[in-house]
DNA sequence: ATTATCTATAGATCTATAGATAATGC
DNA sequence: ATTATCTATAGATCTATAGATAATGC
């Protein structure tokens, strides 16, 4: 260190300092903001690189290419869901207090988080083949949602149940663009309580709930 | 008429021949396949014309601009939903009869129209001004679900069940972008009994969807 | 020497307009 | 004269690469 420095590399041309991580987390935040709010092919990699702090060439010291910028945005926000989907499909709480948790927990990340990151799974650019981890990573989500839901139903029907559980849970997306104020707790509890109902598994009552959200307790 | 001529106006360089609603509903077709296969911005001009088959420059005699081609193929999607909808609020059935048929024709409609038209609601761009008029007849369609929704539920909370109840429906654009060959029919029936279910109104019976779909009869 | 940035730019677009042209219609 | 197309192009991008540069680290 020599006092006034800012870090090892040429310094920014805009002054601001910034480690490597910094920079990287920056270059993803602006693309995040611009990607849910214009899409993606809107987005330039010079107006990412403005709202970041540096020079449109720069990014690619951070990152190979645009397409792997929203890869790693992807996969960021569907892996916190994966991994609660994984711990709970191997929990031996009841099976509606496990799907209630599920959607409350999805529905709450996806109406919660900075920038509507949900929105960027209803992307026409998902389907590149350079987002197929993503895309196999949203797969196993949905086959987890698919197992609690056949586990519980007591007729046939289960995959399209399991698309429909899917769609509404992911549906906070839109209704999110569409209204950014929107009340994230009241929309993940009716949003689950939902799910319930439209799997036959509703109507969920108090206990029902409180023993769903006990089970995220340290999540 | 002299024989083999192919119409008024300089022939096409590639020979097909058109009117002039021809070339126009040609134009539409070509922008809906491939805005929604790779969304609005990822499409150029230049693709439409020539699936479409004429020059680039030539769209610019039917449309004045390529935003205006989808706020038309918008427009044209969710006017048929709306009309529906218009009906059935004024109609005598029971409201659950209504809001069924409502859920039905609506997913059905967005599941068996040629090239994932729904899709185009996700698309980031519908936040452009240009887009108004869409957006304004969508949320006079959301506004009929609120009103039979709220018409029915006995509690509270009609607004929030009316956004999970259209992203419900909507959410079928995401499902047929996953698995293509999808199930209309059954889709659909599943996708309104959920929403029956969903707003404490089902489980709906065989009379009802029976009642539901005589009520569609003629539409 | 290594790192993180910069400047400059190649090469490939893309939308929309200007103005010409090849038909039919009168 | 009117219509529906065409060719050509202006003007404005956009992504990614090449190579220079200004720091720190050794």
């Amino acid at each position: 260190m020599s006092g006034k420095s800012t870090g090892v590399g040429r310094p920014r041309a805009s002054g601001a300092a910034a480690s490597r991580q910094d920079s990287r987390q920056a270059v993803l935040e602006a693309a995040a903001e611009l990607f849910t709010g214009a899409g993606y092919a809107a987005t330039t990699t010079r107006a990412i690189a403005e709202r970041a702090g540096l020079r449109q060439a720069s990014l690619y010291y951070h990152f190979p290419s645009k397409e792997d910028i929203l890869a790693v945005l992807l996969e960021q926000t569907v892996r916190p869901s994966l991994a609660l989907a994984g711990r709970l499909v191997d929990d031996l709480a009841p099976v509606d207090v496990r799907l209630w948790a599920l959607s409350y927990a999805d529905i709450r990340l996806l109406a919660g988080a900075p920038h509507n990151l949900g929105a960027l799974y209803l992307l026409p650019e998902v389907a590149s083949p350079h987002l197929a981890r993503f895309r196999s990573e949203r797969a196993e989500l949905k086959s987890a949602y698919r197992r609690l839901i056949a586990a519980a139903g007591q007729d046939a029907g289960a995959d399209i149940r399991t698309d429909l559980v899917f769609g509404l849970v992911e549906s906070i997306a839109v209704i999110r663009r569409d209204d950014p104020a929107l009340d994230v707790e009241a929309h993940a509890i009716e949003g689950a309580d939902g799910v319930l109902r439209l799997t036959g598994l509703g109507p969920p009552d108090g206990p029902l709930r409180t023993a769903g959200l006990r089970l995220l307790e340290g999540s």
